[in-house]
RNA sequence: GGCGGCAUAGCCAAGUGGUUAAGGCAGCGGUCUGCAAAACCGUUAUUCAUCGGUUCGAAUCCGAUUGCCGCCUCCA
């Protein structure tokens, strides 16, 4: 079995194959650190984390390098308006961003370098650039002169005629052809600078990720992604400095993810329809973020709405209700001898192994492109398998069951582990989503309870009439009640 | 204006040449329950935007049409 990535450089699914047998180099766009991270960069960064999570449990040796663009004229404008240094704006919203993805269960990436610590290696690829013949100066600016690059255009597919004739090009007369783009910017008054044979000046946008990449993953390497709108320009122009500067391969992959959409429109800063990853949290578990995004394919997009969240969490519900079960069962385990897979017979054998073969499915699913939506379709095909075993009539924890259910809580969490999801202890996972709730609508906790209390007593009287006018006070509120031989528990609808 | 993507049930969403078109949410019928909830069983697309074409065979390939979206300016 071999994993197939769909490569926007060629436009094909292909065979992936690391350059170097059994490890990966990847390298994904972050952000720029000028505001918080809205939903938009939460995708990206869980399709990247489960793309390397994915790997690694293939067994690649991953390095996953992720940037920050620390200079830039949003955060400069940023830095004067605010009356501070540039690298105060930017640290913050690093900050920010790491507490943001830290939150949602993302993977620090292996290497998260800042675009200012490599200056020294911008100075130079712009050196062998002008030196090739690629690049030029103009009053302390150095630009890249893209008609040189022959294959340019080549990821995103266009040609430079096509592209002057379309109009929409900036007039700056210090460029020799309108496509042409900066690669070092002389600096302006109020705008922060560094020591260069043109002068004191500031890295243009494109170059750093040419020199990070190179210096953690080498000229060439296996993987680059970013959000779809970095195609062009921002990784052409990666390509044609990077490949203009080595002659090689800049990446062999190319990996881009779909947008998030509100109300069929991308969700933007620009446009003001975002909602920040600390406002979804506040409002949703994370793994409800998360199983929203990953039950459609990467590549695609995602229409993110109140309504599609609260169905993720109903699935989620789904997927806890069940781990609850497991667990409770489990718990009785202690009290049974240990036995093999070899004892079972009949129809234990059967959904244990049918239960066993949840792993083979996912890889199935993952190695055809990350195919999440079908791996997440798998899990929920065993969750009802579980279910089904245990409301069979004659079930009852046995030797048999606990070996069964404690390889069907072992396949959830390996294929979880991946996905970044069900990885929370069931009974925290619905007291969090309860109080969640709640203080989302402004329910008075202790009130429900004593609701539930006084409702108690009517039962053990069996006075059903004031059991049931409880239940549908309740139940106004969207309150669903729960009776169980050990009591009555309560979410929230 | 140039380039590109998408269109599958009430909603979300897999499937991209060949057995009964995954899965989730919602709905309906049943089992269970004091009544419920959850869970389970059954059920909900003879059909994949529209119209043509290629093929023994297409949701899947090709062309046209319609609609939606994206990139071309910073953008995950």
């Amino acid at each position: 079995m071999s994993i197939k990535i769909y490569n926007t450089l060629s436009k094909k699914k292909e065979t992936f194959e690391p350059l170097v047998e059994g490890q990966v180099g990847m390298y994904a766009c972050g952000i720029t650190a000028y505001d918080v991270c809205h939903v938009g960069h939460a995708r990206s960064a869980v399709v990247f984390d489960v793309i390397t999570r994915y790997l690694r449990y293939r067994g690649y040796h991953v390095t996953y390098v992720k940037n920050f663009t620390d200079v830039d004229d949003k955060i400069i404008t940023k830095a004067n308006a605010e009356g501070k240094a540039i690298s105060e704006i930017s640290e913050r919203y690093i900050r920010e961003h790491d507490e943001d993805m830290d939150a949602l269960g993302v993977a620090r990436p292996t290497w998260a370098p800042r675009a200012t610590e490599h200056i020294a290696g911008m100075i130079k690829l712009i050196n062998i650039l002008l030196a090739n013949g690629l690049a030029y100066e103009a009053d302390g600016d150095i630009y890249y002169a893209v008609e040189k690059f022959k294959g340019y255009g080549k990821l995103s597919g266009r040609n430079l005629e096509e592209m002057v004739a379309g109009a929409r090009v900036d007039v700056n007369e210090k460029k020799r052809y309108p496509l042409d783009f900066a690669l070092w910017k002389a600096s302006k008054e109020g705008e922060p600078w560094w020591e260069s044979p043109w002068g004191k000046g500031r890295p243009g946008w494109h170059i750093e990720c040419s020199i990070m990449s190179q210096n953690f993953l080498g000229d060439t390497f296996d993987i680059h992604g970013g959000g779809e709108d970095l195609i062009f320009p921002h990784h052409e122009n990666e390509i044609a400095q990077s490949e203009g500067a080595t002659g090689k391969q800049l990446a062999r992959f190319w990996v881009h993810n779909g947008f998030v959409k509100v109300s069929s429109e991308k969700m933007s800063k620009s446009l003001g329809n975002f909602f920040t990853i600390k406002d979804i949290l506040k409002n949703y578990h994370p793994e409800v973020v998360r199983l929203f995004m990953l039950q459609s394919h990467y590549k695609g997009p995602v229409d993110f709405s109140s309504e599609s969240l609260a169905e993720a969490r109903m699935g989620m519900e789904r997927f806890y209700a069940t781990l609850k079960a497991v667990k409770g069962a489990l718990a009785a385990c202690g009290d049974f001898p240990v036995v093999t897979m070899e004892r079972l017979s009949g129809k234990d054998k059967d959904i244990f192994e049918k239960i066993a073969s949840l792993p083979d499915r996912f890889k199935e699913a993952m190695d055809d492109d990350f195919n999440t939506p079908r791996a997440i379709g798998y899990v929920f095909d065993t969750v009802r398998l579980i279910n089904g075993y245990m409301s069979e009539e004659k079930f009852s924890v046995s030797a048999e069951a606990c070996l069964i259910l404690d390889k069907a809580g072992r396949v959830i969490a390996e294929v979880g582990g991946v996905l970044g999801l069900f990885l929370d202890d069931p009974d925290d996972y619905f007291m969090q989503d309860r109080d969640r709730e709640a203080g989302k609508r402004g329910l008075d906790v202790h009130e429900i309870d004593r609701l539930i209390e006084e409702r108690r007593a009517a039962r053990l009287a069996k006075d059903w009439k004031r059991a049931d006018e409880i239940r549908n006070v309740l139940a106004e509120k969207k309150i669903i009640l729960k009776d169980t031989p050990a009591g009555t528990s309560w979410r929230i609808e």
